[in-house]
RNA sequence: GGCGACAUAGCCAAGUGGUAAGGCAGAGCUCUGCAAAAGCUCCAUCGUCGGUUCGACUCCGACUGUCGCCUCCA
């Protein structure tokens, strides 16, 4: 029983293991920080959040980088029309980025290099292709010869003489071949630029990848990962750059690759401008459950984004998390954040054993996280029969499984109902008033009190069975965005979104 | 034009050569003063047409449809 990986480069399901003892080293395309990033640049970097999450799991020490491109085109167009510094872009969009995905619960990368701080690595590699005779200089830059490197195409199935037919042939360019692409390009007027044996200028786009994959994470590799839109040319030309210096090995093992997001049928690209920003998806919808609609699809296929999807997994995770808290509760299990959790699923009890070989069944196929998903939904009915020490061992194993999915219900979520006010403030004021109309005053303490204070008056309508009086109280609260819901051991209470 | 992916119930969506996971929605029931929540139960024969096979949704072919890459893109 062992991991199985589709490689993109062998286009076949393979069985994972580290070229290198136990230690997977992992280099994924991150950002060109030009523009707002949006929901596919999520969806990737979830996928491969929970796939470092479960190779940790199977007890590998994974190095995870994540490259940051940090000048190109874009980013020089985009500080001109902003009148701002390329680097001022980057910041700004970048930060956003790392903001987003911290809020999708998606972990910081070992390494962030960016490709302006490894300007020397890639002069190196650019000299190596120039003794090999594959680059060459011209007026506007340092290209590389696409017809001097045999393997060009491979990895993505492309012919030099099938790409001939539709290169679009930029005249500004000097180059050899239409489909030589630049290693280096030389500065140009008000460009920003740093020293190379080639005179002032910057990297062309792919060579950052090669240069700072190969500086953190040294040649060959196991995984590397990305959209599938790199595969060409940004991947194909990444190799290109790479392997001639390599005496024949591949610079990564396995190459992954993720299914596009598109959004109410096309894609989501920056060029068709039809995407929301990330930031603004991230404050319509939780986090976790945006996580959850991505593990609910093959990370290889496209997938559509419509709103409505959201709220079905917004719903399926809450009950996850019920089931989870009750478990806990009778287990007497507090939170178990992290990789703690993780041992109760790897050695589970006899009550979670199946669980926990399914579930492992499923994320070994291919990391099939919506199979995995099933699992627990699956089992969830014969969790609920559990008591005491197989209750907490069932509670430990479910924060271990959704631990390594990221999606573990915040801590607040077990322990009582959201109180903290997410109420905007015209609907707190009108709260506020409610509370001194019923109640005669309303103290300082916000939206919490008051609701209490409210309920209190509830209570003891209740306890009179005076149920119109209750009724009209629960309609008061619901009017101004708190829902009230009754149970065995007493209200409790939720703010509407 | 070249290359490729996908097509499963109202929606989202796994999966296998031997008679279809799961989530949401919907229906019934339990609980409840009522409501909500929660729980239990029910709910598809897998785009079309051929072929291979004892047997195909799963393999092959054709067709139709949707989408992607070939240009910047996770």
């Amino acid at each position: 029983m062992s991991l199985r990986l589709y490689n993109s480069r062998t286009r076949a399901l393979e069985d994972f293991a580290p070229l290198e003892g136990n230690r997977v080293r992992i280099y994924m395309c991150g950002l060109t920080p030009s523009a707002d990033p949006h929901l596919g640049h999520a969806r990737s970097m979830l996928f491969f959040d929970v796939l470092r999450r479960y190779l940790e799991f199977l007890g590998y020490a994974v190095t995870y980088v994540q490259n940051v491109t940090d000048i190109d085109d874009k980013i020089i167009r985009r500080a001109a029309d902003e009148g701002v510094a390329w680097y001022e872009v980057v910041e700004k969009y970048y930060g956003s980025f790392v903001a987003s995905l911290e809020r999708l619960g998606v972990r910081r990368p070992d390494v962030e290099p960016r490709a302006t701080e490894h300007v020397p690595k890639i002069v190196e590699i650019i000299r190596g292709l120039e003794q090999k005779g594959i680059a060459y200089e011209s007026d506007d830059g340092v290209y590389y010869s696409v017809r001097a490197w045999p393997k060009y195409g491979q990895l993505s199935g492309r012919h030099i003489d099938e790409l001939l037919e539709s290169v679009r042939i930029d005249a500004s360019e000097r180059k050899r071949d239409p489909l030589d692409f630049a290693l280096w390009k030389k500065q140009k007027p008000g460009e920003p630029a740093w020293e190379s044996p080639w005179g002032p200028g910057r990297p062309g786009w792919h060579i950052e990848c090669s240069a700072m994959s190969w500086e953190y994470l040294g040649e060959p590799f196991d995984i590397h990962g990305g959209g599938l839109d790199l595969i060409f040319p940004h991947h194909e030309n990444e190799v290109a750059q790479t392997e001639p210096l390599l005496a024949g090995k591949p610079m990564a093992n396995f190459w992954v690759h993720t299914g596009l997001l598109f959004f109410d049928g096309s894609k989501m690209s920056k060029s068709l401008g039809n995407f929301v920003p990330l930031d603004e998806e991230l404050r319509r919808h939780d986090p976790r459950a945006l996580r959850t609609l991505f593990l609910q699809i093959d990370y290889r296929k496209q997938a559509n984004f419509t709103v409505d999807s959201i709220s079905a997994a917004t719903k399926g995770l809450q009950r996850l998390g019920e089931t989870l808290a009750e478990l806990a509760r009778r287990g007497g299990v507090e939170r178990i954040d992290g990789p703690g959790a993780l041992d109760a699923l790897r050695s589970p009890s006899p009550a979670v054993e199946g669980m926990a070989r399914a579930f492992r069944e499923a994320l070994d196929a291919d990391m099939n996280t919506a199979g995995a998903l099933a699992v627990l939904f699956g089992w969830l009915a014969a969790a609920r029969t559990l008591e005491g020490d197989q209750a907490a061992q069932a509670a430990r194993a479910l924060y271990g499984a959704l631990w390594i999915l990221g999606v573990a219900p915040a801590g607040d979520r077990l322990a009582a109902p959201r109180v903290e006010a997410t109420l905007d403030a015209a609907r707190a004021a009108a709260l506020r008033s409610l509370c001194e109309r019923l109640c005669g005053y309303a103290n300082s303490g916000g939206v919490r009190e008051w609701v209490e204070a409210i309920l209190d008056l509830r209570r003891q309508a209740r306890q009179e069975r005076n149920w119109r009086r209750s009724d009209e109280l629960r309609d008061a609260l619901a009017g101004a965005g708190i829902v009230v819901k009754d149970s065995k051991e007493g209200s409790t209470w939720t703010v509407v979104d």
